[in-house]
DNA sequence: GCAGAAGTGTTGCTTATCCGACGAGAGCGC
DNA sequence: GCGCTCTCGTCGGATAAGCAACACTTCTGC
């Protein structure tokens, strides 16, 4: 394929490393004080020690933060054991579908999820998408990418909640044949 | 008095701050690995995430960094339960003294003492010698200063270890008389 | 002896961060 | 309506931190 993998700056300057750890990990802590909506720039600027102004200079705003922070948090649960190297794509499918559902499970307790379900949803999409574009072309993955998500949030929904393996069997089921055909 | 205080630079940029902070921490957790003796400067620039060079600016070696960490330890707990407030010179040097006796109790479990005593105690006595001057002239200060240090040194080799309190007493006792003399 | 490796301080230049200020918008009391 | 306050997003100039290189010392092995 023609296309460039988004190009790395080589390498990144080590405060630019840091000012983002200290950005991040701001705002995980005022996320356990108090609610997303009555955080302000200001706030997490000032927990993180970093100046208002070069908060914008890594965010264009609190949600661009916060978008950043849980697709990270998805990029690092998706990979556990390094799915995409099982060769076999029903099964590759099955642990990546495994390991969403296992993050969306130990995610129900932020503060985040009730106010932004949507916008926790989206990031969690496109970070999948991204992730499966590893296997499949663009508009594979985005198919395969949105029916595991919206699998997983109706199953989040649930109460009781029953187990997730029989859903991700199903799923996995009805797309794999499909998605067979799209594979590069 | 005529004697300047350190002026101060007004505003401290946060910059140096969070690098000092950083590197700080960044000794004390080696500390917790390895001998003193045996932690270099890219060692210890390198845990912190700062660069070799910023350490330089801030620090001339680590026996400096090592000082100046011992010296704010020492000055934090000298000023527990603000003794400098307290009028009667006799009272004020006995909770002076008590403070530095706990000090001295609890840090007894650090690497650096075994191989660093020398440059703990001059840390502790140049430290005890600033915080004394508020209430001494210079030469009175560091008198009673390298008293108290020398008392609880030689207390601190104690096994076993006796309770602070009579040595205390003692040692306020016998230098109260000169004291009062020297008094600003 | 000598060569190599590793740590030390220091330097000039580049780059990220800080600062103070600005206009704009939103909320709120009166 | 009118001020007042707060937050936002952006700007130009000042400053701390990063980087790569340097000469120097110390140690180690051969």
């Amino acid at each position: 394929m023609a296309t460039l993998l988004a190009e790395r700056p080589a390498r990144i300057d080590p405060r630019v490393t840091r000012t983002r750890k200290l950005i991040r990990d701001a705002l995980t802590t005022l996320l356990a004080e108090k609610a997303f909506e009555s955080i302000t720039v200001q706030d997490v600027a000032e927990r993180a020690t970093v100046n208002r102004a070069t908060f914008y200079a890594h965010y264009a705003d609190k949600f661009a933060l916060l978008d950043a922070m849980i697709r990270e948090d998805v990029a690092v649960h998706l990979a556990e054991g390094d799915p995409l190297s099982v060769e076999d794509t029903r099964a590759m499918l099955s642990a990546v579908a495994t390991n969403l559902f296992a993050f969306v499970g130990t995610h129900r307790k932020c503060r985040i999820d009730r106010d932004f379900e949507p916008q926790f949803e989206r990031a969690m999409e496109a970070q999948l998408t991204e992730f499966l574009q590893a296997r499949f072309e663009h508009c594979t993955a985005m198919l395969v990418s949105s029916a595991i998500v919206g699998a997983s949030m109706t199953w989040r929904h649930q109460a009781p909640r029953s187990a997730s393996d029989p859903i991700v069997k199903n799923i996995v089921g009805i797309l794999v044949d499909g998605v067979d055909r799209g594979e590069r």
